[in-house]
DNA sequence: TATTGTTATACTCTATAACTATA
DNA sequence: TATAGTTATAGAGTATAACAATA
């Protein structure tokens, strides 16, 4: 298989990323990955289970069992809309927001050890190859 | 939460992590991404079962299955090792190959189409945070 | 009729425990 | 006894189909 360098280039950022990723979420997290971005969606303000169904590319069902839990574990609450009464507002707790705080330093804490070893310039490349991804994944 | 620029720095590249390898599983694969990653490691070389489970991280039984569907599906061959019985050397076959060609090219698709809009200067950037973030991975 | 959300049911990938066969 | 691999069984997260309540 020969590629192009674009290509090759690619195939070894996506593969870094995905190491990246799975290195990280195969530690003992406090909050499993579909429970943790919900969470933080509702961190930046209430929402329903249709818009995060959407927003998380999964079933209505699947978001329906996760609220489910999420509200049975007390990180959220569920208020039905008064304009709608055939949509349920949900909000997060306080709890909610500590076990994000809890579980984001958890995942960070791998990251910031090897970071803290880097150069000055290598922590800048970083950055910016960061904000190159949110631009491609922005723009999309 | 009030974040030191290297924790700050470290969640967002992360995150941005996360959201790229999220958003290329979730095209219609040609091969979950269990498949692959074992497809990928008999790329290289012949394995057993009990070294693919241990380098993936999953259980034997798991494995045991992931294999056995392989197999089913011409990816890959079974052969007793001569010397001990109890082992099974498991081999890549051509059609294994080609479905992980398919697969690259597809999961590639997506990045590609956005790095080729970079400059050269954006590109290099990426280039110098892959080989970062292979060196965190490995040095671990 | 269309939409929000739920319940019923099943599939996939994972695990642990127990088994077979080889060493 | 120990190891390679499998089978039995169960749990977690996902899906589709069918339903209830509301618009």
């Amino acid at each position: 298989m020969t590629l192009t360098p674009l290509a090759q280039e690619a195939y070894e950022l996506r593969m870094a990323c995905m190491r990246l990723v799975r290195r990280v979420r195969y530690m003992n997290s406090s909050l499993a990955p579909h429970f943790f971005s919900v969470l933080a969606k509702l961190e930046c303000g209430d929402s329903t289970a249709a818009e995060l169904a959407t927003r998380e590319l999964v079933s209505a069902p699947s978001m329906s069992r996760t609220v489910a839990e999420l509200d049975e574990r007390g990180y959220l609450t569920k208020t039905p809309d008064p304009d709608d009464r055939r949509r349920v507002l949900l909000s997060i707790t306080d709890e909610g927001r500590a076990i994000l705080t809890t579980s984001r330093a958890e995942r960070n804490h791998w990251m910031e050890e090897r970071m803290a070893k880097l150069t000055d310039e290598e922590r800048a490349d970083l950055v910016r190859a960061t904000a190159l991804l949110q631009r491609m994944l922005d723009e999309s």
